[in-house]
DNA sequence: TTTTAATAATTACACGGTAGAATAAACTGT
DNA sequence: ACAGTTTATTCTACCGTGTAATTATTAAAA
């Protein structure tokens, strides 16, 4: 790999030119220009960016630190992110903790060894927030919002969106609904919950205990969880998942007992199931502002690393959206 | 940001001793290595990568530059290089290109700065790939075979994916086939429709040239090309899409139209669409092996950088599966 | 021709680490 | 007690680039 000091042979200046030309150009001439240019492409030359940010101490690079990038939701996210992060001269570091909180430690120290100038984080523990709070990274978290005082974040008001949804239903007629959740302990889980429960409260509806199942957000689980519900008596009328992935469990269960959506069963869930598009019958969903979580994150980061004294913290909190399918039967 | 400089101070020690204990551990006494670690944590030290980067011309990240990780295909296939990197010390920087050859070559570039050890590309243009083969970068194709004399690549066998799914359909009485292709540049755009030529040429059928349409991967043309077929007469048995994108705008057009799969129409693909566990009837498709595309291209290219004489060039070529669903209909 | 301004080069140091040689300290055995 | 050996620590120089202050060169203007 050529350095400036190649360049600079080559075109027979010196080196602190070269290193003008690339960082300063107007206060080189028109001619030394042409024969630095020139050197630099037969060289295939590129400035190392190791040496750069060891000196100007940036790297021009963010770290996202995320869960799975297969889940549509986060891939969505990722390129709108991305897109935003390319424009404005940034690279990102990806990585995939698959909600293990020991991974996601491990790479949050990796990613601050690697000096990015900050990162976003969809957290899964809150350890990596306390540590990231102790260092003084630049960092924003993403829909879990986690030691709330302290932090930046950008995240979805889940309350509302499982509230509505759960109105929906309830106006459908909906009296029995069962609900896939999680642990209970990230914050979407906690207040999707709670305005589910709200709702049911609200319109007088008892929640029956054995309808509410910790699946913690996984497939199978869900899958598992769903055949079981379909032979309680009496049953649910309608399912309500926290998230995408449990809606496919739910969905491959119902097929496999050979029910139809939504006659024998109403289903809704939080955020686009794989396939939304082209699935029969389109599954009633609350739709998160997937473009303004991706855009508010990183420009709010970008914001904070350029001047960090003067921005304080960011916390926004968007609205999502019912967007209603016809996989919900109106009862009665 | 703590340095070495700051542990040192505080340990009492010299840098040097520092340095010694990261990266030589057994050189230094037990008192010595307590009295550092502790002044480590005090400091909540991580060994900058830049510093060590330099020094070492080694930056242990490795660059991924590919069309759009929104793509199941795509992110499937991402996460098992990204699981394998992970294991092997090495950390990713993810590049999307959307197809868009001067991105790419934007791409290439900034990775070069970046000084990645080595980089993993599913190109979309030649020109990059001459690039490559001028700078003096470790890089491995994949799927996608450009300059196949002098690179190093793991790809599928497309010409027989393609061959076996038109077999499959031939052999269920199908002869008016329909293919939604690309521009006829690509490698596998190529190679499949080669398998599918021959096969249909060995199977003594006619190819109708208004079934063969350039969609260019895209789903919206997929759609649009769809809905023509559809109104043709005699219109196509059997529709034959390239990738799953496709498979995506084509089963809209299905859908708008009121047709039924597999009576009114039968489908086949390249790659599982998205949802493709849930979706009914489920769809015929030719599967790649994901997992060794993945394992292989990121091995083979961790070994080249670590012995770069070594290793020669590495030229794998896997079988697909064609993975019958019940999307296609035995005429007569 | 002299003055002024623009351009280029020099010097010196910094960034945060590492490698290898050199030195210092602590143990051996006789 | 002393040389010899091992163990532990430090010194020096370098990785590729950027910055700042100073000086040298060239070209244009007076």
């Amino acid at each position: 790999m050529s350095t400036i000091f190649d360049v600079a042979e080559k075109a027979q200046v010196s080196v602190i030119t070269v290193s003008r030309l690339l960082n300063n150009p107007k206060l080189v001439s028109v001619r030394t220009t042409e024969k630095i240019t020139r050197a630099m492409e037969e060289l295939n030359y590129q400035p190392s960016q190791i040496a750069r940010s060891l000196v100007k101490k940036q790297t021009n690079t963010i770290g996202v630190i995320m869960s799975d990038i297969k889940n549509t939701f986060f891939n969505n996210w990722f390129r709108i992110v991305e897109d935003y992060a390319s424009k404005h001269g940034y690279n990102l570091l990806l990585c995939n903790t698959d909600e293990n909180p020991a991974r996601e430690m491990k790479y949050v120290k990796l990613l601050q060894s690697q000096r990015v100038d900050g990162l976003i984080i969809i957290p899964c523990s809150e350890k990596s927030v306390d540590y990231l709070l102790k260092s003084n990274l630049n960092f924003i978290l993403v829909d879990r919002i986690i030691r709330q005082q302290k932090t930046s974040y950008v995240s979805t008001n889940h309350y509302l969106g499982a509230f509505e949804a759960t109105e929906y239903l309830i106006n459908l007629g909906h009296t029995k609904v069962a609900v896939l959740k999680g642990r209970g302990i990230l914050f979407p889980d906690i207040e999707r919950y709670a305005g589910f429960e709200n709702a049911m409260k609200e319109n007088k509806i008892d929640i029956e205990e054995e309808f509410i199942i910790n699946c913690e957000f996984d497939e199978l689980k869900a899958y598992n969880a769903t055949l079981k519900l379909m032979k309680t008596n009496p049953k649910p009328t309608s399912i309500f998942t926290f998230n995408s992935k449990m809606m496919n469990g739910t969905i491959k269960a119902i097929q496999k007992l050979g029910f139809t959506i939504p006659d024998d069963i109403s289903l809704i869930c939080f955020d686009q199931i794989q396939g939304y598009e082209i699935f029969q019958p389109r599954i009633t969903c609350v739709i998160q502002p997937i473009k303004s979580l991706g855009e508010k994150a990183i420009s709010a980061l970008i914001s904070k690393i350029k001047k960090p004294e003067k921005s304080g913290r960011t916390k926004v909190i968007l609205k999502p959206e019912l967007c209603p399918g016809n996989s919900c039967k109106r009862l009665n």
